[in-house]
DNA sequence: AAATTTATTCAAACTAAGTTGCATTAATAA
DNA sequence: TTATTAATGCAACTTAGTTTGAATAAATTT
C-alpha cells in the first residue's frame, strides 16, 4: 500500500526527484540522503511512491534499483512503460519516451518488457 | 582471459547445459553441482566460458545472472545478441532468436541492449 | 488541548548474490 | 618424472536489499 501521511522522508526523497530530470539509484539517494533518512526508510517511501504512481523503478545493466518519475501514473493505473537509457561514459540513466514494438512471438503471451539501452547520452556522444 | 586448460569442473558445467535447452541461473548451477564445485570455482567457469564465446550472460528480472548456450561465437567475436523471454508462471528463461529494431535516439550513440521479456511460455500460456 | 490510535522511523541484525586473497591441487609442458 | 603455472577450494568479505521490533511522530478522537 501507497503513502497515507505526509512525512519529512518523503519530502526530501521527492525533492531530490524535482531537482533532476534523470532517474537516480536507490544507493544513491541513500548516499545523498545518508545523514538525513535511514536507508530502510529510503526503500520503504520508494516502493510507497511507485505504488502511488509517483515514481517507477527499473534495473539497471548492474542489476541495481533505479527511481525516475512517472509522467500521468495513478495508484491504480500504472499506462508509464518505456524503455531506459544508460551512458556508459558518465553513468547518467534516464527514460526515453519512445514506443519499442515488441513482436508478437509464437505460443507466448508477452506480458511485461524491459528494455535497457546502453550506449553514449547527448553529452557524452562525439 | 578464457579457459586453458580442460578440467573436470569445465565438463560438469558444460554438461548442464548440454542437457538443458533453456538458460540456467547462476544460483541454480550452484545448487545443482552444490557437491561436486565450489561456488567460486563455478563464477569463474562460467566467466571464463564466456569469454570464450561458449556462453553469454544476461540479467534475469530481479538482477539474477542467467547462463545461456552462445550459437557461433568465438572468443574474439561475439555477436549473438537476442531478447531474452522469462515465464512469469514456471520461471523457466529462454533466448529468443528474434530480432527486434532498436530506433535511432537523437543526439544519442546506441552500442548495446538488452531486451527482456516477461509472460507465459509456450508450456504455461493458457 | 490532551489522549489515543496507527503509520512511520531507526538501528541492528540478517539474507542473498557475487567477489577476493591465498594456500593447495592438478593439467600440461619440459 | 619433474617443473611450471592454471585452476580450485575455502574462508572471509562486499554490496544491495530485507526483516525485525521497539521508539517516535502524525493524524484522529475525545
Ligand atoms: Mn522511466
Ligand atoms: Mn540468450
Ligand atoms: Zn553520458
Ligand atoms: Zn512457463
Amino acid at each position: 500500500m501507497g503513502i497515507i501521511r505526509k512525512t519529512a522522508s518523503i519530502d526530501l526523497l521527492l525533492n531530490e526527484f524535482e531537482q533532476e530530470s534523470n532517474a537516480i539509484s536507490a544507493v544513491d539517494l541513500i548516499k545523498r540522503l545518508d545523514k538525513q533518512i535511514n536507508k530502510t526508510t529510503i526503500y520503504r517511501v520508494l516502493d510507497k511512491l511507485e505504488d502511488d504512481g509517483v515514481l517507477h523503478s527499473f534495473l539497471g545493466f548492474n542489476g541495481v534499483k533505479w527511481y525516475a518519475k512517472c509522467k500521468g501514473c495513478t495508484k491504480s493505473v500504472h499506462k508509464d512503460f518505456h524503455p531506459h537509457f544508460q551512458c556508459l561514459s558518465c553513468g547518467t540513466v534516464d527514460c526515453l519516451h519512445i514506443h519499442v514494438e515488441i513482436p508478437e512471438i509464437p505460443n507466448r503471451e508477452v506480458l511485461f518488457s524491459q528494455l535497457l539501452i546502453q550506449g553514449k547520452c547527448e553529452t557524452c556522444a562525439v
